[in-house]
DNA sequence: TGCCGATGCAGAAACGCCTTCTCGCCATTC
DNA sequence: GAATGGCGAGAAGGCGTTTCTGCATCGGCA
């Protein structure tokens, strides 16, 4: 028992340094420092015998200083509008534990898309030597990526290239493209698209995809567009393509959520049935989907697998910081359940 | 122009410090300093010189040395098990946004709710300085809140009492009261509580207020019990209240979606209606409950809320570090809405 | 048995970057 | 001419890492 005894724990309102361990160990500051440090240079029994005194006095090495000398930290900064919407919340929850198994500590900067709350966000960012940026929704401007760049810090980008900066991307337009083949190969015609007025290149991709492969086919596409890619989307989108005297056949929802309204006020508002009268495919494939009441064939998107690819995206900036901005681009799959009817001769 | 000129941008892969903006403006490194600590006597005219000359280089004040020296950092801990999952990512989002409106940066940490993991994650919080720790999923062991105090961390759980921690709860034993008087008032006596087995203190609470009223009034109460409090738990907990020969008139389900999966089941396996037959209520209201499909009648329980009271918690326990343990309990309100029979007597 | 060189380990010192404090100086202002 | 406010210079402090140097120990060889 040493005199800063366990009868006084009041007084150490404050962390426990380097210093007091070695004082308490009977070694020197370096010492400590070495313990801590993989591969250097400290015998077993010193190392056990520091090791036990910084486990006593709850010692925990200060990641500050470290990271100051080191000029990083490992704090990985995600910027990110809504994550508690559909798709999102699983990104940012498949991110967070792939990045924390990766020993990096996850900031999520939840803010506005403008590009005043992006470059506010970095700034952040900068100020704690973040290890890395990723951004999970908006466009980061030019000034952006450059100044990433500049200051070393990698700066990935999902779902949306053309940045300058490194991203993780789906084929957007391919799925668009099969989910109207998989109407057409059934005979239907009169198809339709919901998506939204505040349209992002995501969207746009899905939208120009299904379009076209319809065109292509001779096919007419009427288009809703709901105020949100949300579940009020959707049902507005629903409103607008039902209006008519010709409403679609099969309608291609720019996500789940979307397609959720759109099927409820279907449900609610006409005597279409679905499948029978009404396909629908969604896309996301977010765990709402396989719920009995939509059951939606929809396109997979794992957030698993993208936050995998977005973290090898980050090892390898980091292993070459110098390469060109690279570009990762993942397939989709249509996951088949019963709210489209599809053809006996489709594969996906 | 200076010698770092433009033309070589490439050269310049670290973070500019004070001294180079000191350099650029030609003030002294003090100079720089005060210019960014609000309230330090500097002229408004050498201020905004520096100023420029920051915005121009990029430069981003360092808070890992700014946090070393104050011996504290802004980074606030979000410890969570399933952050994508119903209530808890509304609640995620909330708090984000709550502390980044204060100033504070949010870390998640997206972990299990073992001790072990908990530690871990209260080891990395206290390796950045974090400002302080919000636990959302699990309790914390009292050597976890011990350390936090010896540390002078701040620490607030979040649906857990009794931890000797603060904590923000709502009154889950009054909502389950609440409930059972509502289907008692329509004179449904043969009620049914959908649960799961692995179970929380706020599922208790829940639970007890529930069956206790009812108990109090003569009524009986049929227990299902899924695995996870997720829609395939409601699916399960339904699939044991509705095996036998007497199934309950009214159901309370632990959280809204055990609510979903209790209804979908129903739909598809029984021929009850909701709400002539049958009478569902939830807990959370969350987005989904008020979806046309659903409509249900639930417990609200404001995210923004509780971010807000868990913020403020966090600003009183830091103007007084030393008080004893505080603890904020909210009230719960319930939403009406179709999944349920509400007598006309009935006042929320 | 005794000595040399090699090796491994420990301690001292410097470094990273910012804030804060003390002085001392200069230019205003009354 | 004295008082004030702004500013520069310099140094300390916070904490861990890293490099350098010195010392002890050990193996090997004569």
């Amino acid at each position: 028992m040493d005199s800063n005894g366990d009868d006084l724990p009041k007084k150490t309102q404050h962390y426990v340094s380097a210093v007091e361990v070695a004082r308490k160990a009977g070694v020197s500051r370096s010492a400590v420092s070495r313990a801590f440090t993989p591969g250097a240079s400290v015998s077993a029994k010193k190392r056990e015998k520091i090791m036990a005194a910084a486990e006593e006095l709850g010692y925990q090495v200060n990641d500050l200083a470290r990271g100051l000398l080191a000029r990083t930290s490992r704090l990985v900064g995600l910027v990110v509008t809504n994550p508690e919407l559909g798709y999102r919340s699983h990104l940012v929850a498949a991110l967070t534990k792939a990045l924390i198994h990766r020993g990096s500590v996850p900031i999520v900067i939840n803010t506005g898309r403008t590009e005043e709350e992006l470059v506010a966000a970095q700034k952040t960012l900068f100020g704690y030597r973040a290890e890395a940026t990723i951004i999970l929704s908006g466009s980061p401007p030019s000034s952006f990526v450059e100044l990433a760049r500049r200051n070393g810090q990698p700066l990935i980008v999902l779902g949306r290239s053309e940045t300058g900066a490194d991203d993780v991307n789906i084929d957007n337009e391919g799925a668009g493209r099969e989910a109207a083949r998989v109407f057409l190969a059934n005979g239907l015609t009169a198809l339709g698209f919901a998506g939204t007025v505040s349209r992002t290149p995501t969207t746009i991709e899905r939208e120009n995809g299904f379009c076209q492969e319809a065109a292509a086919h001779g096919a007419t596409v009427i288009m809703g567009h709901g105020g949100n890619s949300d579940y009020a989307g959707g049902q507005e989108a629903a409103r607008q393509l039902f209006a008519g005297s010709e409403p679609p056949q099969a309608v291609f929802c720019v996500n789940d959520l979307v397609a959720f309204g759109l099927i409820d006020h279907v449900r609610r508002h006409t005597s279409l049935r679905i499948p029978e009268d009404l396909s629908v495919i969604g896309f996301d494939d977010i765990p709402e989907a396989a719920w009995e009441t939509y059951n939606l064939t929809t396109f997979r998107q794992d957030p698993a697998v993208m936050a995998a690819h977005a973290v090898a995206l980050l090892d390898q900036r980091q292993a070459e910081p110098d390469c060109p901005p690279m570009h990762d681009r993942l397939n989709t799959h249509i996951v088949v359940r019963g709210s489209a009817r599809i053809p006996h001769s489709f594969k996906p």
